[in-house]
DNA sequence: ACGGGTACCACG
DNA sequence: TCGTGGTAC
């Protein structure tokens, strides 16, 4: 449900940039023959032509429409050009149109002022700063001459079928009576034409816009004229704006809100909603969305532009429709791989280009039951610590799936069907950069790093960064026969695979750790392998190493040097944690071998978020593929 | 046999 | 926190 927030009293200016029919764009300027052609990209043709997922609107003008099948289009639109999605590892793979998008988010980046990757075709802009500058340096009324692109805007409050429109346009955008609030407006138009012609120029892609005082009427008007153009909502056409409007155009009422609007209050426009007072509708949708649509009837709406040009998680997903629903646990598997690879593939690239770890697994299922009863009960989502590597998300992701078919479907073996599998990556921090860094130590490459290191963490009350730099994984318990296990395993089959299907062979959640600073340092002055160990807040802390016999079992079954890995045991829960102590500086990993920066990335973990940082991510190498 | 594959948000 | 449900493109 949709909530209110409170809004800057300053009046702000805020565009959505929106790409045309983006994925026919790509394909176009692939292939440029296809370029002012009927064309529509399709994924999988193999079933009645494959589903549209964009259209070109030479298409649109016979009918063709996304949703459509591929068959269906060559019916209305036989000269229509159908695109594949490519396709590796048996799914779509989008990964050029995230790419496609970066540029675009690139070209866009130069601008002052704030920009949200919204998804993988839109972005937001908070132009006021760069509004209000062009307004004190040079306002578009003393200006001799307007940016051409600027004066085929669409104005809400101007007719647009009379006169010269572009006149009336410049007119507009020249005003010298206008109020202050459309003076920017005017401002930020003339930005978003420069900034659309500089995208153009830049990736080869069209895109359209909305210029408004808030992220929702500029989303709102950025697709009212399409392709490649922009619309302005000055305040003062608000009102008449919205009055009319059907309530199911506003975002986040298309569905079932919009529905209950129509149906149990019979609004249909947004004008409607004027006639209930902000408590009545708090009423029927509760405080929150209440106010919010009160607000929203108003044309209110305080929901800021955030700084994020990366996006917040990675899911990679796949359908298997009717007959190709999966029945067994190793079509599943196979199935799990494949999805995992992929996702290990993307989050090793967002760390490598973007120095961004991701910590949390999420498995999704849809499943039905096989005779009929279509049950309601759905396939519960489940989430684990993510560790990286493929191997050992395609494990987890595994053990995710048992133990929600568990839930799902008790211990039968036989008799349901999944007809959809995705695995999420998310919980997305920023690595700190640091320049002090252990690697550097335990590579005995340098001393001040690890002495830089010892002097923070000897006064850790004064530096709570330390503990920012702990970066830690959990032991993974291969084995689920463990001997401590109750035979639970109703099932008479002997099998014991299914023992883990509590998820007792998961990844678990990390105990909180206090005085991480100390056992850094106990970790940086110990010698690895001697088995000393000291008692950290409760957590009994052992150093590791190669050397150590006892431990080289572990290290091996865990297949990595166990050179500057803590063993940790917890006297509370009786739980052991490998912990990683790393003050990553990407620099200094990315020198390492390459065998070597695999293992540390799957070893780093932020304990919790560092200090709000900015720094800048790279993000036009973003999608590339991780050096190897 | 569903528009597929993603993404984000709010709520309990 | 995790898991669910809704919405959008």
């Amino acid at each position: 449900m949709p909530v209110a927030r409170p809004e800057p009293q300053e009046p702000r200016v805020i565009a959505h940039l929106d790409l045309d029919c983006f994925y026919v764009q790509v394909e176009q300027r692939r292939n440029p023959a296809l370029r002012g052609q009927p064309t529509a990209v399709v994924q999988y043709n193999d079933w009645k032509g494959g589903g549209l997922i964009a259209v070109s609107y030479e298409a649109r003008k016979f009918g063709v429409k996304r949703s459509m099948r591929g068959d269906e289009a060559k019916n209305v639109c036989p000269g229509i050009n159908l695109v594949q999605v490519p396709v590796s590892r048996d799914k779509a793979d989008l990964n050029v149109y995230r790419n496609a998008g970066s540029e675009v988010v690139v070209a866009i980046l130069s601008t002052k002022g704030k920009c949200e990757r919204a998804s993988i075709d839109e972005v937001y802009l908070d132009l006021t700063d760069a509004a209000k500058e062009m307004h004190l340096e040079s306002p578009p009324e003393s200006s001799e001459s307007i940016f051409e692109e600027a004066t085929k805007s669409n104005i809400l409050d101007l007719p647009s079928d009379v006169g010269d429109r572009e006149e009336n346009v410049k007119a507009w955008l020249c005003r010298a009576d206008a109020n202050y609030q459309d003076k920017l407006l005017a401002c930020g138009a003339i930005l978003v034409a420069q900034l659309r012609v500089k995208v153009l120029e830049e990736t080869q892609f069209t895109c359209s816009a909305g210029i408004a005082h808030n992220k929702m009427l500029a989303k709102l008007v950025s697709g009212m004229h399409k392709p490649a153009q922009q619309t302005v909502v000055p305040s003062s056409s608000v009102q008449d704006f919205l009055a009319s409007l059907p309530v199911k155009k506003m975002k986040q009422l298309g569905g079932k809100l919009g529905s209950s609007l129509q149906d149990d209050l019979g609004v249909e426009t947004v004008g409607d909603l004027l006639g209930f007072t902000e408590e009545k509708l708090q009423e029927y949708y509760g405080v929150n969305t209440g106010t919010w649509l009160w607000k929203t009837a108003r044309g209110i709406s305080g929901e800021e532009v955030e700084d994020r040009l990366l996006p917040k998680s990675h899911v990679c997903g796949k359908t298997f429709p009717g007959p190709k629903a999966l029945k067994n646990n190793s079509s599943v598997k196979s199935w799990l791989d494949k999805l995992c690879e992929e996702l290990s593939e993307r989050i090793q690239s967002d760390l490598s280009c973007n120095k961004r770890v991701a910590q949390t697994l999420t498995l999704h299922a849809r499943a039905s039951k096989e005779n009929e009863g279509n049950s309601m009960k759905k396939f519960p989502s489940k989430s684990c610590p993510l560790r990286y590597g493929t191997g050992k998300i395609q494990e987890d992701a595994m053990k995710l799936f048992e133990s929600g078919l568990h839930d799902f479907w008790g211990s039968r073996n036989a008799g349901w069907s999944i007809t959809s599998l995705s695995v999420t990556a998310s919980k997305i921090f920023d690595i700190p950069s640091g320049t002090n860094s252990i690697l550097k130590y335990i590579k005995g490459r340098s001393s001040d790093a690890s002495s830089a290191i010892l002097d923070s963490s000897s006064t850790p009350e004064s530096t709570p960064s330390v503990d920012n730099k702990l970066y830690m994984t959990p032991v993974h318990e291969e084995r689920c026969e463990s001997s401590s296990m109750k035979e639970d395993c109703d099932n008479s089959n002997s099998a014991k695979q299914c023992s883990s299907i509590e998820g007792k062979g998961l990844p678990k959640k990390l105990p909180k750790v206090q005085g991480a600073g100390s056992i850094l340092k106990f970790l940086s002055q110990s010698q690895p392998g001697q088995h000393e160990k000291r008692n950290f807040d409760g957590l009994i802390c052992s150093h590791q190493g190669p050397e150590s016999s006892s431990g080289a079992s572990e290290a091996e079954q865990h297949g990595r040097d166990n050179i500057n890995t803590a063993v940790v045991h917890s006297s509370g829960s009786g739980d052991t944690w490998m912990l990683n102590v790393e003050d990553i500086d990407p620099a200094v990993v990315g020198e390492l071998p390459l065998e070597i920066q695999r293992e540390i990335q799957g070893w780093i973990r932020p304990l919790k978020q560092a200090t709000p940082k900015k720094r800048g991510s790279t993000i036009s190498s973003y999608f590339s593929p991780a050096r190897r």
